[in-house]
DNA sequence: TATAAACCTTCCCATCATAGTAAGGTCCAG
DNA sequence: CTGGACCTTACTATGATGGGAAGGTTTATA
């Protein structure tokens, strides 16, 4: 497969595949003899890993860890699973953090009128220490 | 006030503060002679007032919004409340999303053993369509 | 067989908010 | 008057992604 089909077939893009690729995420490919990326039924396996790892929100560095882990038949179960944890506490945290955002937006909206009147709690409260 | 001293005082970097100027989200300030920017008590308010909206999670180009809003007295606080719900919506939804992401993994985690072999849930499942 | 379309390649640029650095000018205290 | 603390602008980088240009390859069609 060229890579606008193993792209296509990931649904990750041509260009992220060549980044992915530069940067370390995924192993460098073969190439033809014209220089053209030669993908296999295992590496549309792959980008679809790293494509549904980054929609779980992991980091380029950990997809890259979890790439190896993928790529490697005597890994212990236990590292992926530390590596889910500590990325679903991370998760948790980011949520805590926009569940106060949007609590304070809230109350802050709440206690204002919302008029044709200049009057608002909301910049009145943003601009106070 | 020079600029070191409104950056301590508001809490935004004087790196930030000149970026905000330079990108329209607050007003060009009056210079010195030597064209040091000559800031005042109105100034540590308006960027405060940005340093907040910014940690309440609003965009640039919201926080422009809001800080025209601020700084117009005639302002209706109808438009400052629309902005803040439209706000919490995205938040909501942001926190949609990481909670579904979070509830994926925790159940992936559940369902991997953890343990010194190979077998894992977690790969198995991100690499399947 | 020639050519055009549809691929592929690398390289460069842009995003956005933020930080760092360098080179040079200014202000103040000793 | 000099040293240090401040200021100025301008350039660089980040990280994941998209866009485009310039040029080579493959394939289908006239």
């Amino acid at each position: 497969m060229n890579i606008g089909e193993v792209a296509q077939a990931s649904g990750v893009s041509a260009k992220m595949i060549r980044h992915y690729e530069e940067i370390g995420v995924i192993p460098k490919i073969s190439r033809s003899m014209a220089g053209y990326r030669q993908y296999g039924e295992a590496d549309v396996h792959m980008l679809r890993f790293v494509r549904q790892a980054r929609e779980l929100g992991f980091s380029m560095p950990e997809v890259k860890t979890l790439v190896g882990l993928w790529r490697n038949k005597r890994r212990k179960s236990g590292e992926v699973k530390k590596l889910a944890l500590e990325h679903v506490v991370r998760l948790e945290a980011k949520i805590q953090q926009l569940s106060g955002m949007s609590k304070t937006l809230k109350h802050l909206a709440h206690c204002c009128k919302g008029d044709e009147r200049p009057e608002c709690p909301i910049l009145d409260k943003l601009d106070s220490p």
